[in-house]
DNA sequence: AAAGTTGCCTGCAAGC
DNA sequence: TGCTTGCAGGCAACTT
């Protein structure tokens, strides 16, 4: 489920139970997800105190007073449910592969059939596996300019270039489609022949449809304890993705809109609407 | 039952 | 020619 407006809303999503909850017990329940499960994460996590809970990219970052910062990344198929002090929670469902429990009586379950995800502890950002990433597509680190001279050169079809993470850190096969479509740009073109002219109207449609899903997601959470990522995409309609055959909903446009395959991944655009 | 939101890794090709 | 870099494809494991 997880493209940047999703872990942005789990995020928000758990952070009423984690955030300043002291860590009771972690149970792990498999040793492996995309790499292994670290062998000391709950001697590392328990009795300490959650002092925040930050996002980069796909990334949800936990920190912990006296204690590495706990990364969870939810691959393709990671939920994260969290349960209130006062609410029963389920018996431990398959694919249930971490549990957390708070001093205050909070629960935080990790479930993740294709176990792609990951669990890790780490010192800070110059981690391996943050360093490289690319600016925040909501920070002020991220413009037409970063587009362009990211952009440069690269023979690669402008979709691919941004699902780069190290380009810019966050998109996903779903919201490259949608921000494409918005700037008026196909999908297959080659990164280095998107004009200059269109570098900050791209670079707006990123940052337009990231906002509003995560304000989608958000306020589909609102009154909910338990986090679901679905909720996210569930509650979001898109212009494109998953639209195959279907008529653009640009009005006037009446196109169909088509679907093919790019390095693998489906790739929906509209041949009107994005020459 | 084909397709799926993730990202790492490989092997090959292009370019210098 | 040999090295580096970049890219397309494969893969991980399971659900719908």
């Amino acid at each position: 489920m997880p493209e940047l407006p999703e872990v942005e809303t789990v995020m928000r999503g758990i952070a009423p139970v984690l955030d300043g909850a002291v860590i009771k017990k972690v149970e792990v329940h498999r040793d492996t997800l995309r790499w292994p499960i670290p062998a000391d994460l709950a001697a590392q996590l328990e009795g300490k105190r959650v002092s925040a809970l930050r996002r980069r990219a796909k990334y949800i970052l936990v920190d912990i007073e006296d204690a590495p910062t706990l990364l969870i990344h939810l691959g393709m198929s990671g939920r994260i449910q969290v349960y209130g002090p006062g609410q029963t929670r389920p018996e431990r469902q398959k694919h249930d592969h971490i549990l957390l429990q708070t001093e205050s009586g909070g629960t935080l379950i990790y479930n993740d059939p294709r176990r792609f995800g990951a669990w890790l502890l780490i010192d800070d950002e110059s981690h391996p596996l943050l360093a490289p990433l690319g600016p925040e597509p909501l920070g002020n680190k991220f413009d037409a300019t970063v587009l362009r001279s990211g952009l440069t050169g690269k023979r690669t079809p402008i979709k691919s270039a941004l699902l780069d993470q190290h380009l810019v850190a966050g998109l996903g096969n779903i919201y490259v489609c949608e921000a494409l479509f918005r700037a008026g740009i196909r999908p297959t073109r080659r990164a280095d022949k998107v004009k200059v002219k269109e570098m900050e109207p791209l670079a707006a449609a990123i940052r337009a449809v990231l906002r509003e899903a995560i304000a989608s997601g958000g306020s589909s959470l609102r009154d909910h304890v338990q986090v679901n990522g679905e909720l996210g995409y569930f509650q979001h309609n898109f212009d494109v993705y998953g639209r195959d055959g279907e008529v653009c909903k640009n009005t006037g446009c009446g196109q169909k809109i088509k679907r093919l395959v790019q390095s693998g991944r489906s790739s929906f655009f509209c041949p009107g609407c994005q020459p």
